[in-house]
DNA sequence: ACGAAAAAGTTGACCCGTCAACCTTTTCGT
DNA sequence: ACGAAAAGGTTGACGGGTCAACTTTTTCGT
C-alpha cells in the first residue's frame, strides 16, 4: 500500500494498480480494432456479423437466441446483426414449424463465400495471438482469468 | 472452403483459440460492469466521469488533451464529459493566459467530496482484483498482456 | 514577420451494445 | 383445458465510444 513512487510529472494515488483495469480495455479495445480491420480488408464483414456467422458455420440450423448465448452478445443485438445479414444475402432463416416463436438460421451460398475468404485470416490471427505466449504463461493467463472473471462477478462488498 | 463439419451438435473449427479473445471480452465488459456498479451505489459518478477525475486528482490543472491522452480515451469523448462534470459543478476550468486554445481544469470542493466518496471502493476492488493473483501469476500477466498489445498492433499480415 | 501547418478543443453523425417494454407463441400447473 | 407464466424475438431509447469536419489559437520555417 505504500505506494513509494513519487516523479516530477504527478502521480496517480496507485500508480501500479490502475493499470490492471486499463491494460484489460486497452488490450480489448486494439483487438477489437484489429478484427475489424482485418474483417474489412478481406469481405467487409463487421465483427458482430463475423461472429455471428462462426456460430452458424459451427452450429447449423440454430437460432436467433442459441447464438447470442453462444456469443454472450444481447440478443437484441444479435437479432439486429442477423437482420443485416440477411438483408445482405449471407443467411436465410426458415420457420420451425414445430415452435412458431423461432426461426431456424444458416448460411446462404454467399454466405459462405464471403466467411470463407475471412476465415483464414481471422483465424491466422488468433494462432498469432496464442503463440505469442509459451505453453505455461498460456496456462497462466487462462487460469488468470478465470480468477478475475470470479472477483468481477462479486457483487457484493466494495 | 470445404466445411466437413458435420455432427448432430456442431463443433467450431477452432473450439479452444476462439477463446482468448472472447474471454478478454467477456472479462473486460464484466469488469466494466462492476465498476459501473461500484460507482452507482457509491456517489452515481459514470465510468467515464470517474476516470476523468482520478487523472484530475492526481494532476491538478491539467487540460482536456492530457486528460485524453493518459485515459487513452477519444478526446471528443473527454471534452463531453468534462462538460458534464462542469455541470454537475465537479469540476471547474480557467482559461490559460499563456495559451487560449486551452483550458486548466481542476476539481471543485464537491468533486472532491465525491470523488473520496467512491475512491476507498474502487481501489478496494483493484485490490481485490489483483490480490487474486499471486506475484508470479501478476508478472506472466501483465508480461502476456504485453505481448498480446504487441500483437494487437500488428496491421500487417493477416 | 507572414503564411502554412500543427495543436487544442468542440460538434455532429454514426455504430456498438444494453436495457426495458412489448408481442406472440408455447408450456405448465391445477 | 384454461389461464398464468415463461420463452423467443423485435423494437425503441439511450449511453458509450469513434471518426471526421471545423474553429480558433499557436508555432514554425523561410
Amino acid at each position: 500500500m505504500d505506494n513509494s513512487q513519487s516523479s516530477q510529472v504527478g502521480q496517480l494515488e496507485r500508480p501500479l494498480e490502475q493499470r490492471l483495469t486499463y491494460r484489460l480495455a486497452r488490450l480489448h479495445v486494439k483487438l477489437n480494432a484489429q478484427a475489424t480491420r482485418v474483417l474489412r480488408q478481406h469481405g467487409g464483414l463487421t465483427l458482430v456479423q463475423w461472429r455471428v456467422l462462426v456460430m452458424l458455420n459451427a452450429f447449423t440450423e440454430t437460432t436467433v437466441g442459441q447464438v447470442a448465448s453462444m456469443t454472450r452478445f444481447d440478443k437484441a443485438l444479435i437479432s439486429r446483426t442477423v437482420k443485416s445479414l440477411i438483408r445482405a444475402g449471407f443467411v436465410k432463416a426458415r420457420s420451425d414449424d414445430s415452435d412458431q416463436r423461432q426461426q431456424l438460421l444458416s448460411m446462404t451460398a454467399s454466405g459462405a463465400r464471403v466467411f470463407g475468404e475471412a476465415a483464414p485470416h481471422m483465424y491466422a490471427r488468433q494462432n498469432a495471438l496464442l503463440e505469442s505466449m509459451d505453453a505455461t504463461q498460456r496456462e497462466v493467463m487462462f487460469d488468470a482469468l478465470d480468477r478475475l472473471e470470479d472477483v468481477a462477478d462479486r457483487t457484493d462488498a466494495f
